[in-house]
DNA sequence: CCCATTTGAGACATATATGTCTCATGAAAA
DNA sequence: TTTTCATGAGACATATATGTCTCAAATGGG
């Protein structure tokens, strides 16, 4: 077998990926393929195509978001502690939410419905942490996951621009939600 | 004198551009003069190229913000009001926010130094509703900016996909701010 | 009506991105 | 060492995007 310690050349392109399209959707994969610290020729063995990238790309952001989600919050005592898992958890991966939200990837039905899954998955963990109390009952479960959302994406944002550390952005985004969309407003 | 009427093609392609490029930023320009109704050549009679449109865009969106803002709160009788009023005009013009975001418009200095100047403002704005009592000093002014524009683009969203109406995500935007980062927490 | 201007359609050339191929090199496995 | 295999570099053809030009038609002002 050949070395699987040294990042295989289709992690090291699907992470140029990540870092390229995100700041530039137009970058040419050429330009990634020597990001990645590969030929152009290697990426086209292992990708068909730009399409096929993307792709792949998709599968990886929601794999991991699945992976993060699950080992945080998998034995919470409660919803409401789990949200708080969550959130931890899928901050240092505001690249790939990033990804997912940008990149066209309605074209691909599959990764479409495995999205909104998700998305499902998540509303129903608002309902139930409303049940407990965590939050309003009279806001709209979407309005509450669309903050999510995007108070997630300006955590990630906010450690990235080193303003904050991971932890000092995932305090500071719990407290936000919780105190604006909460039943109790006591934050804890 | 020509009729001033009829939207121009500078307008029309403009708007296109927001349509779309918003939506996939590979979108190539004769996509964009098509969905202008407008010839590609047209398109070049009044853009050199890629390039100049998209300056031309951003010179858009920033004029336009800086006319809502303008509109709306230069008669607030507090910094914490104008913070309000900005919201309500702001979230209409999501897509223009959108652009700026997402389109690379760093190479263009001088955008980029307007942009900036924009965010400067809104900064000084934060800190003089701090001192009203709007929001918790303890909080950073830099994190309460990056809740207001996610905050601000969720808000418009949620108008988008028609979950609520512009007033009511004005009001659902504004109560998740002033509760999550408020210092006393009323709501208003 | 006549004229000036703008436009759409399309031809054309160029630039850039993409996909495929060959070949020599180097590393790992046998 | 020998073999196998992935790779990098680059040539090549193709596809797509871009920029320029011409010309006929439409529009609006005079």
């Amino acid at each position: 077998m050949k070395n699987m310690i040294r990042p295989s050349a289709e992690q090291s392109v699907i992470a140029a990926g990540f870092d390229l399209l995100n700041e530039n959707p137009k970058a040419s994969l050429a330009e990634i393929a020597s990001h990645a610290g590969v030929g152009r020729a290697t990426l086209h063995r292992h990708f068909s195509g730009r399409e096929d990238l993307i792709r792949a790309m998709a599968w990886t952001a929601i794999r991991e978001m699945d992976q993060a989600v699950e080992a945080a919050c998998s034995e919470s005592p409660s919803y409401s502690d789990a949200i708080r898992q969550m959130l931890g958890a899928l901050i240092p991966l505001g690249d790939r939410y990033q990804f997912l939200l940008r990149e066209p990837v309605e074209d691909h039905a599959d990764i479409a419905a495995e999205f909104q899954k998700q998305q499902h998955e998540m509303r129903e963990l608002v309902d139930a942490a409303k049940n407990e109390g965590l939050f309003d009952t009279a806001v709209p479960t979407d309005w509450i996951t669309r903050s999510f959302d995007n108070i997630l994406y300006a955590a990630w944002e906010s450690v990235m621009a080193e303003e904050t550390t991971p932890s000092q952005a995932t305090t500071l985004a719990w407290q936000t939600l919780v105190h604006g969309l909460g039943a109790n407003k006591n934050g804890q």
